[in-house]
DNA sequence: AACCGACATTTCGACGTTGAAATGTCTGCC
DNA sequence: GGCAGACATTTCAACGTCGAAATGTCGGTT
């Protein structure tokens, strides 16, 4: 996790529905929703359920309804963000890089290893985007002095002075996106995410 | 969305957050939470959220956590979702394909551009993914007799049976991952994320 | 003082996705 | 009846990621 939400992820779920497209919902014997047992909200999440009631009533989806409504809250974040960088010329990779430098230490700077592990990518492909980054001057990268296995990346005048610029329109733009739940609603929503993340193991990493 | 949450979501966040990994965190000057505004919680995100109160005190970032862990949440829980699928030599795409064909309709059956859009993928890749399926025997592929553009893609009786049999495996894998929340949490959580997604205007489709 | 294993980064090959172009098919209009 | 345009699917080239192998460097041991 980094400063944008950018999971590039392109296609499917897998998760608690089980496509909410037109295709299925149109061509199969549609529902509508109201399965019974929890408070039907027909949305199209509930629609899939709806239908795995029917097609497997001995199955209690109700899992999937959770984990479904989060993958697809976190793909729409992410849309919204990739569009708000995409307006600045910068990809949310990029930004997450360079604010993860930003935040880093005093001297913005950061060896590649501890920078993958906070970006979570390989290391592979954080040397691509370095590169790139690099090549933009938005970063400078340079041998450690000290140890010469070590790569050391720092944030550039312009680098740190690109996400200084972007980070209040970022933040701008997720809270544009949560203004449909109350100042109380993210409060309780967080918790609950909190809770689940404690569960699942969270740990910072990866 | 469809029946996993599978965001093969390789590597950043963009989103809430900083990066929560080990580099950051130990390198910095760690604030260790408690910023001030909301409740503090401590976590990984919160972290964050304080690596950045310190740096840019003049920026509200707490938008940054909410979707920093609607997509650290949704992150774990595919991460989880595959490995249960992995354990059965399926990918959750296939898995998504499958059982989207399960619920569509009672033949099983859907053409190449309504599977598309309810796997939410490119045409492109679902011709790929159906050339496996195909291979492996659980779908079937056929021309439209009607109307020979389309092409109607089948779920085999094999390829029903898979389905059938790792429904209950997969949606108890996401009852385990989701264990930590009470059944009232789950409520308030899908309450709550129902009334985000709606007002994203999520529709169903992409 | 040279060597061995551990470590940090980069390079390489394979893979899967995407958008756009190409191919084949249908519908409606003149 | 033939043709133009819309439509469904597949093919193609470019791209980005990953895991594993390669390269270069350090620290401790003898």
């Amino acid at each position: 996790m980094n400063d944008t939400l950018t999971n590039e992820t392109p296609g499917n779920d897998t998760l608690a529905n089980g496509t909410l497209a037109n295709g299925t919902l149109a061509n199969g014997t549609l529902a509508n929703g109201t399965v019974g047992d929890p408070a039907p909200r027909n949305d199209a999440v509930d629609q899939i359920l709806g239908q795995w009631a029917r097609v497997r009533p001995d199955v209690d989806c109700s899992a999937m309804g959770v984990a479904g409504r989060i993958s697809r809250a976190s793909r729409l974040l992410e849309k919204g963000i990739k569009e708000y960088f995409a307006g600045h010329d910068l990809e949310p990779w990029e930004f997450d890089v360079l604010a993860t430098l930003r935040r880093a230490n005093p001297d913005h700077r950061l060896c590649m290893s501890d920078l993958a592990t906070a970006a979570m990518v390989s290391s592979a492909a954080l040397t691509n985007r370095v590169d790139r980054l690099v090549a933009r001057g938005l970063v400078h990268r340079e041998v450690a002095p000290s140890n010469r296995r070590m790569v050391l990346i720092t944030l550039t005048d312009e680098g740190r002075t690109v996400v200084d610029a972007l980070l209040e329109g970022h933040v701008a733009n997720e809270e544009r996106m949560l203004s449909g739940l109350t100042g109380e609603d993210r409060e309780r929503l967080s918790g609950l995410l909190c809770k689940l993340l404690a569960s699942l193991g969270d740990v910072g990493s990866r």
